[in-house]
RNA sequence: GGCUCCGUGGUCAAGAGGUUAAGACAUCGCCCUUUCACGGCGGUAACACGGGUUCAAUUCCCGUCGGAGUCACCA
């Protein structure tokens, strides 16, 4: 059997949404499950979409999720030809339509804009015009063509599809597919500035770069057919095509970078680990054999398997990856959490908190958040106390209201202003005292110091462990406060 | 609108002619607890509809309906 080579083929128009990657994964592991060879090319055949530096975001990305390519350009390895507008230069794209008109297989066509556009007719509900070329140009004589090139008039080259009669192609995932060849239009391959059309180019780079396994979005499925007659008319070998089910929005509208949708970047940006992010991509579509949802990329190259694809699109659900990203954050080993989460325990925790106290921090936040913005509304409270309605003392379960909590504040006041330790152990230890000494349960004494101290209905720990964190003066300050409040 | 594809809970998603139709997220409840969370346990919730084929269809076929994609000198 042959080795299975795929491709990603991107054009470099901004930043990669999350059906980009989708692709890109897929078409790694495709090749990767059966140790075959993935390439990277650049499809920029369209000037006027190119976009500055989107090429780098292209390498930038593949590599900060792992989907490394064997073959095509990268940052420094500098171009090859698998960047079209360089492959252009050598001419490769003219010759192999030359020798398809040659065929009869393609056509020029001199018609300007006025007349195609006189062809569009018919228009529907949404406005929206419907054309098929006329095949005017096909029946231009030999000596007109070249007249008319002689004259320097511009011109495209078409692909000469015929009127009747049907075209069928397989794919892997979606079985045979047929269409009649009236609907296909004589797409056009070279355009007149020169430059291929991404459908030409794409097949011929594809057979010359001998790709075996096309994996592709479903929103080209129904163009397939005439790729499949260039294969034909060129008497080239048909590659196995495997179109994805599209990812779709909540609207299940398919995601784009037009209509605003996250690209991979935004969703980092947004705190999301490029794993999770991975992760959560390749179940979008797929599914393994057994029940796991956490893989790394090398077990996910060991469980793929193609034919596993599902058929119908998939809503992209953030709240789901926000879950797997809180699986992942839980699995992460203390230090590299930490050192993660620098950045955000910084921005939140009062600057006088040494590491050790900042460790202390990250290990209570670390299982209760899902992204690492979310620690800040965890933590806040430690920087400033903020404003709360005494409504929070009561709490059926604990039995507590404002007045037991007044009673128990005004009890504890003192414990605490003579305490020495002030660590959580020592803390929790007097306190203790107190609650069997009265009889009380556990949590009628500490909800109400503990919101006295935060404020919040909920924090990362307990009445104890916050006194710790806080220190004797801002603590005493914090009870103090609660007990003004509650007298009024 | 033409053409193409898709149609299992709110979402992802197993399954496949005969099952009590998995699992995960979300949601709800209970337990644990120094609150919330974590964790544990449990609940609600699905085969779009109508015809066939068959002893038996969610599963196969046809139709209907619904959704999406596509109809560029964009990829």
């Amino acid at each position: 059997m042959e080795k299975i080579r795929t491709r990603y083929a991107p054009s470099p128009t901004g930043r990669m949404h999350v059906g980009n990657l989708r692709s890109a994964l897929y078409e790694f592991l495709v090749a990767k499950h059966a140790g075959g060879t993935f390439m990277l090319r650049i499809e920029d055949t369209d000037q006027e979409r190119y976009v500055e530096g989107a090429v780098d975001i292209i390498y930038r990305t593949l590599k900060e999720t792992g989907l490394i390519h064997d073959e095509g350009p990268d940052k420094d390895g500098g171009y090859g030809p698998y960047v079209q507008s360089e492959r252009m230069k050598t001419g490769i794209y003219m010759k192999y339509a030359k020798e398809l008109i040659e065929k009869g297989e393609a056509y020029y066509c001199f018609c300007d804009k006025e007349r195609l556009a006189s062809l569009k007719t018919e228009v529907d509900e949404d406005g929206k015009s419907i054309t098929i070329y006329d095949k005017h140009c096909l029946g231009l004589s030999k000596e007109e063509i070249e007249a008319n090139l002689a004259a320097g008039k511009p011109f495209v080259i078409r692909q000469n599809i015929p009127n009747e009669g049907t075209t069928t192609f397989h794919d892997e995932l979606y079985g045979d597919i047929t269409v009649e060849n009236a609907e296909l239009d004589d797409m056009i391959l070279i355009k007149s500035d020169g430059y291929p059309t991404y459908n030409f180019a794409n097949v011929v780079d594809d057979h010359t770069m001998n790709i075996t396994h096309v994996v592709r979005g479903n929103e080209y499925l129904s163009s397939s057919p005439k790729y499949v007659r260039l294969y034909d008319a060129f008497g080239w070998k048909v590659p196995v095509y495997i179109h994805l089910p599209l990812i779709t929005d909540e609207n299940h509208k398919k995601l784009s970078k037009r209509s605003g949708h996250s690209s991979f970047e935004d969703l980092v940006e947004q705190g999301f680990l490029k794993e999770a992010i991975v992760n959560y991509v390749a179940l979008l579509g797929w599914s393994p054999e057994d029940n796991e949802e956490i893989f790394t990329l090398d077990e996910l190259i060991k469980k793929f398997d193609y034919h596993r694809i599902n058929k119908s699109p998939a809503v992209f659900d953030i709240v789901k990856l926000r879950w797997m990203n809180g699986e992942y954050l839980k699995r992460m080993d203390d230090d590299k959490f930490y050192e993660m989460a620098k950045p955000y325990l910084d921005k939140s925790l009062p600057a006088d908190y040494d590491e050790a106290k900042r460790r202390k921090v990250a290990g209570m936040v670390k299982t209760r958040i899902e992204v690492f913005p979310d620690i800040d509304s965890h933590i806040d409270f430690l920087r400033e106390l903020p404003e709360y309605d005494i409504e929070m003392y009561t709490h059926k379960k604990m039995k507590t209201d404002a007045q037991s909590s007044l009673s128990v504040l005004r009890d504890v006041l003192p414990i605490l202003e003579e305490a020495t330790d002030y660590s959580n152990d020592a803390l929790y230890a007097k306190l203790l005292e107190y609650v069997t000494e009265k009889g009380y349960k556990n949590g009628y004494v500490m909800w109400p110091i503990r919101t006295a101290l935060s404020g919040k209905q909920m924090t990362p720990a307990g009445a104890t462990e916050i006194l710790e964190l806080l220190g004797k003066e801002e603590s005493l300050k914090r009870i103090k406060k609660g007990i003004e409040k509650l007298s009024v």
